[in-house]
DNA sequence: ATATTCCGCGCAATCGATTACATCAATAAA
DNA sequence: TTTATTGATGTAATCGATTGCGCGGAATAT
């Protein structure tokens, strides 16, 4: 039943020429007659022919593959991400392969190892929180495969990336808060050492500043900002009876997990706690009171760095230098950090 | 500064022995002195070899890759079959690539092509909602290729699958409701064609019938189930004027858009109208009041198709009789649907 | 009429790893 | 001592598509 496959020399042997014009009709080359294009064409067809891009891969020395990794799918942010890589490499000869991280250091280096097996021709990749160590991203590079950093960026790590400012993100929602009337604003901070969550809270302590308000370590809480962190830092800080007018959160995550506990124990969102998330996930628009976000323009961001490594396919030969590309996130300013009496 | 990739023949070389000693020894075949393996291994580290998985998936006919199809990755059930599916493999020599085919008929008959082409040893998908004929789907089978579709199942096609039992999960999600006390109960329900839209129906049918009430055509709403649409055909139904006390959506979507519409037109949840939802999305435990729904182990359900696979590689000269898995999905009441005054 | 160009196609090497079969030396068995 | 056996490696074909080079003949130029 499982027929075999039919390859180019079943398509030859069926019409005495040889793979070699096959091959050539096949790709519409210039150096063979209508005829005989016409007639492989019709054969390939009947015979239900099915190249083998493996083979095809082999030997030209490229794949036609991409590999995405991501700490992981399951996240808005991400999936859109890849969303707009496909968007982009979807009109091109490019296949996707995504991996997962988890954002665990060794499941990074293991897809890594993967992908280069088998041979893509190019790597995108937002790295793990676990990593601070570059190294085996550095192996791709010296192997002279594109290799493009998106949303998580290394400044030190001189290497094409795609990131939107963090920084100016988390400015206009602290200032933003400000405006609203909030004296008192906590920051959940994310790890120290990815990029995005300095940049945040650089952003966070910046606004205040240049608003005249002082920085106060206290109101600065590190995690790993998930949701249930976000819980019980908020519970944590209940208990400790000092209330805060306002939360910026790093993460749509905890800054969900603040608004619950905090409707739960009775305090009003946004009138006695105002609240501004990170990342626009979809869920932000669905509860109550809808939360305001920094959205990241992540499909945009999938679509600049598959751009970007397009171009670079272009000029292959041209000695490459790396760029890094700063979208600007835009503040969704929702319910949960709109107060009534402010205009 | 970019090296050449180096092959077992640049070691073979090095070591003035061959290439197929090489290869041997680093397979750890037993036929190879400890010695040798030893210099070739130490060799391979010092001139940073890297496996050409091509080379090798050319030769023997298999790629270690397998496909996934699936109508999107923003979709926290679809995302989460993935990791299921990762979970299991991540043990073996398989890689995964993800396709999405945005539910579009078009995109999912080109995405097996590229996945055929790219010689993957599997195909797990769930087909698009456009998908009514499957003759894309057998030309993978008669390759000779394992298929296994998960949760959009098809009985007329018999073809290994894993999917939760719609039917089931409807009726328990109706009958809860019913045992809330609701007496008119409207039905969100998906397109015709796909097959578990119409097990849901049936399940909410069956139910009503059970307990011995009238199915009314005019409570059941057939629509696409995108969050948009929960809200227009609430807001026509509010304007109707005939409001039911319950709504059990095939969709979380929708029915979140259902319960954001009678919320702000002053309808309280679940007292004025009960909502059961389906899939166990993420935003589903977050939203208030937090949505009854019905999970789907979706993980579990990648999990399953992963192993489903891998079993089959196991015997694989056997002849294959395709089979179903069916998983019982599990009603998770929360508080959309859970009226005070009952137990 | 001879020289040149060009068209259409075949020949054969190549990409890198794998593997059936052959080989050769050393050891064990007779 | 001779033969059988085993252990360790080499030889060469193979997977399927691609491509530089070459060749015969037709078309065009001189």
């Amino acid at each position: 039943m499982a027929n075999k496959k039919t390859t180019i020399h079943d398509i030859a042997r069926e019409l005495e020429i040889t793979a070699s014009t096959v091959s050539r009709a096949l790709k519409d080359h210039p150096r063979i007659s209508e005829s005989t294009k016409k007639s492989v064409l019709a054969m390939a067809e009947e015979m239900n022919y099915q190249p083998n891009s493996i083979a095809a891969a082999l030997r030209r020395g490229t794949s036609n593959l991409v590999g995405i990794i991501i700490p992981t799918a399951d996240r808005n942010f991400f999936a859109s991400v890849v969303r707009g890589v496909e968007d982009v490499l979807k009109d091109t000869s490019y296949n996707v392969i995504i991996c997962q991280s988890d954002d665990s250091l060794e499941k990074e280096k293991s897809n890594i190892k993967a992908l280069l097996e088998a041979q893509v021709d190019g790597i995108f990749a937002s790295y793990a929180k676990e990593t601070t160590n570059f190294d085996h991203y550095k192996t791709v590079i010296k192997r002279g495969i594109p290799l493009i950093l998106f949303d998580r960026i290394q400044e030190s790590f001189d290497v094409d990336a795609v990131g939107v400012d963090d920084y100016v993100g988390a400015y206009k929602a602290t200032e933003h808060l400000i405006e609203q009337g909030c004296k008192k604003i906590v920051h959940f901070a994310g790890p120290d050492n990815v990029s995005i969550y300095r940049d945040r809270k650089r952003g966070y302590e910046e606004a205040l500043k240049r608003n005249n308000m002082l920085v106060d370590e206290d109101l600065i809480l590190t995690s790993d900002l998930k949701l249930e962190t976000g819980r019980s830092l908020t519970r944590e800080i209940i208990s400790g009876g000092n209330i805060p007018d306002a939360i910026f959160s790093a993460s749509d995550y905890s800054a969900m997990g603040a608004m619950e506990i905090l409707k739960k124990e009775g305090y009003k969102i946004p009138e006695d706690v105002a609240i501004v998330g990170f990342s626009n996930e979809s869920f932000t628009s669905l509860v109550d009171p809808a939360l305001s976000t920094v959205d990241q323009h992540s499909k945009k961001m999938g679509q600049f760095t598959a751009n970007m490594f397009l171009e670079r396919m272009k000029n292959k030969a041209a000695t490459h230098t790396p760029s890094k590309t700063i979208l600007n996130p835009e503040l969704i300013i929702r319910k949960s950090s709109l107060r009534a009496e402010n205009p």
